[in-house]
DNA sequence: TATGAATGAGGGTTCATTCAT
DNA sequence: CATGAATGAACCCTCATTCAT
C-alpha cells in the first residue's frame, strides 16, 4: 500500500523536477504540458492526475524553492551571533543574494514569477516552518518597536528582488560588488524609518 | 513618391495601435498575430511587411509608453516650483505612479515588461528627449555631489517599479496611499545616502 | 453465498441508478464511465466488471423507464371506468404524455433512444408484466375486430411519440395543449380505420 | 478574382461531402473533424474557414437534402393532374418516402437529424423556394378552409417520418406497401379533421 | 505592395481501457 | 472481486507562417 504512495510521490517529484528544469531554460509560456510529460518520461494523461495547469506546477515550485532558499539562509544566520537587528537582516539577505547569485537559473525563474501574494502564503503556510513568525520575533527580540512590520518587509524584499534581477544576470548597471553596500544601506534605511 | 512612404509609416502606425490596445487589454500571450491585423483592418499577410513577430511591437510599444510616462510627468514638473533636488524626484515619481494607478493596464502592461536595458536605452536614446541627460542636469542644478548617479537612478526606479506593482494591482499588503509616504521616504534616503 | 449475490446486484443497480440520473440530467455523449463509477461511488475498473460500455447500461435503462411509464399509466387507468376502446387508449396516452410533459428530461432521454425494435421487445418481454397481452386483451374486451392490431399500435405510438417531442420540448410549432386534441381525435381515426 | 471564390465554393463543396457520407455510414457522434477533412483531402485547419463544427455542417446537410427531397417531390407533382387536396399531399408525401425507401442513407441521415425548427426554417426561408408558401396556396386552392395548417403539416411530417423509418429500415412491424395504405388513410383523416 | 486562403504542427484536454496490486 | 494509477490515442481548436494571386 505504502509502495503506491511512495510511487505515486515519485511521478509527482518527477513531473515537478521536468517542469522546473524546462521552466528555467526557456520560460515558462514556452514550455507546454508535452514538454513537460516528455521529460518526466511519462503519458502526458500522468500530468492530469497530479496538477490542473502548469501554472499549478509553477506555482509549488516557487514555493518550494522560495523555502529553500529562506530555510538555508536561516540555518547559516543560526550559526552565527549577530547584535543588531540590521546586522541579522543584512546577513540573511545577503545569504539568499549569494544563492541566487551562484544559481542564476533559480534567481531567474523566481524572481519573474514571485508575486507578494504567493511570497507571502509561502511566509505564513510554509508547512512546519512559519517563516513569517520568526521575522516577527526578530523584530521582538531586538526589542524595538515598528510601525508596520509586514510593510517593512515588502520593501526590503522587493527593493532586493528587483535591483538584483538585471545585476545578477546582467551586471547592469553595476557589479554585484558594487551593488551590495549600496542595498544594504538603504536596508538599514529602511529599518529605522519604519521604527517607532 | 513620398506618399508611398507615408502611407507605410500609416500602416504601421495602425499596426502599432492596435498591437497596443490588444496588449494592455488581454495581454501580450493572449494577443494573436490575427487579433492586431484585425484590429488594424488589413490582411494577415501585411503584417510580415512591417514586423517579423509580435514581440518586436511589444518592445517598441514599452520604449513609447515609457517615453510618454516620462514626458507628462516633466512636463509637470516644468510647471512648478520646487526647491530641493528630493522634492523634484518624489514628484516625478509620484506623477508617474499616479499616471500608472489610473491606467492599471498600461501598469501590467509596462512593468511585466520593462527591463532595465531597455529602460536604459529609452533613457538615453529616446529620440529628440533625452531623459537621462535631463535627470543629470537636475542633479547639477541642485549644486550636490553624488557617487554613481546611474546607480542611484536604478535603485529609485526598480523600488517604485516593484513595490507599486502589487499594490497597485492588489492593494497589498497596503494601499498606495499608504505606501507612498514611506516609498517617498525611502526615495530621500537614497538620495542622501549616494551623496559624496 | 448469497451474500456475494445480492451484493453483486447492488453494485449493479447503483451503476444503473447513477448512469440514469446522469443520463437525463446531462445527455448520453457527455456522460462518461468516469462520471458514472463517480456516480455510484466505486472504483473505474469495477465498472467493466458489469457492463461492457455505457451503451449496455443505456439499453437496460430505457427498458426500464419505458416499462415504468406503462405501468403507471395502467395502474391509472384500473382505477377509472371508461367504455369504449377509443377512451381508454387516449386516458392512458395522456397519462404517458402528461409523465412526460412533467420530466422532460425523461422524455430527451427515452424518445431519443426509444426504436421500435426495443420498444416491442420490451412490451412483450417485459418480465413479470406483459403489456403487449394486456393491450391484446383490451381489444379483445371491446368485442371489436381489428385488421392489424400491432401496426395500429405502431402508428399511434410513433404519432405520439414524434408529435409530443418537439411540442414539450419547445412549444413549437403549438402547445402540448393544442395538440392533444387534435392528436386523440388522430388516434381515434386510426382505431376506427383499422377496424374490421 | 472569380477564381478564388470558385474554388472556395469547391473546398465547401467537399467538406459538405465528405461530412455527409461519414454522417451518414458511421454517424455524427463517431464522425471527427479530423475524419471529415481527411475525406475531403485538405488540412484540419481549413475546416474552421468555412464551419464553426460539425454541426453546423449537419444543419446545413439536413437544410439541402431536404430541400432536394421536397424539390424532385413537387417536381413530379406539377407533371401530374390530381383533382383532390388529399390525393396532392398523398402523392407528395408518396413521391418522398419513396425516395427516402430508394437511398436509406438518406433516411438514415435525415430522420435522426430533422427536428421540426430546421423543417420549418427550410420549408419557409428555401432560397429561392418556397415550400411553405407552396404548401399554403395548394390548400387556398382547394377552396377549403383549415383551422391550423402548420399544425397540421406538423402531424403529417412527423407520422410520416416517425413511422417510414422502423418500416423502411427494418421492416418492422410491417413492410413499407403494407404500411402505405394505413399511412395515406391517415393522413387523409387528418386533413378531414382540421376543415373547418 | 497587399492580400487572405491554406496549411499543419502543436497546444490543452478527455477518457475508455488495462493491469498490477 | 475490487481498485485506481497509468496509459496514449483521439479529440477540438488555434495560430504563425507561407505563397499564389
Amino acid at each position: 500500500m505504502s509502495k503506491v504512495i511512495e510511487k505515486k510521490r515519485q511521478k509527482r517529484e518527477a513531473l515537478l523536477d521536468a517542469a522546473l528544469s524546462l521552466f528555467i531554460s526557456q520560460g515558462i509560456e514556452s514550455t507546454s504540458i508535452s514538454d513537460i510529460v516528455k521529460g518526466a518520461d511519462m503519458a502526458k494523461g500522468t500530468f492530469y492526475l497530479y496538477f490542473k495547469d502548469k501554472y499549478e506546477i509553477r506555482d509549488q515550485l516557487i514555493h518550494e524553492m522560495a523555502k529553500r532558499l529562506f530555510h538555508a539562509a536561516e540555518r547559516k544566520l543560526s550559526q552565527v551571533r549577530l547584535e543588531t537587528l540590521e546586522e541579522k537582516v543584512i546577513y540573511l539577505a545577503d545569504c539568499i543574494i549569494d544563492q541566487l547569485n551562484e544559481n542564476k537559473n533559480i534567481l531567474r525563474f523566481i524572481s519573474k514569477n514571485l508575486s507578494w501574494g504567493i511570497f507571502h502564503d509561502m511566509l505564513v503556510t510554509g508547512e512546519g516552518e512559519d517563516f513569517y513568525g520568526k521575522y516577527v520575533m526578530m523584530l521582538e527580540q531586538s526589542g524595538r518597536k515598528f510601525r508596520n512590520p509586514e510593510l517593512m518587509l515588502y520593501m526590503i524584499v522587493e527593493l532586493i528582488n528587483s535591483t538584483c534581477h538585471n545585476v545578477i544576470l546582467r551586471q547592469e548597471p553595476v557589479t554585484l560588488e558594487e551593488l551590495k553596500p549600496e542595498l544594504y544601506g538603504a536596508i538599514c534605511d529602511m529599518i529605522r524609518r519604519q521604527e517607532i
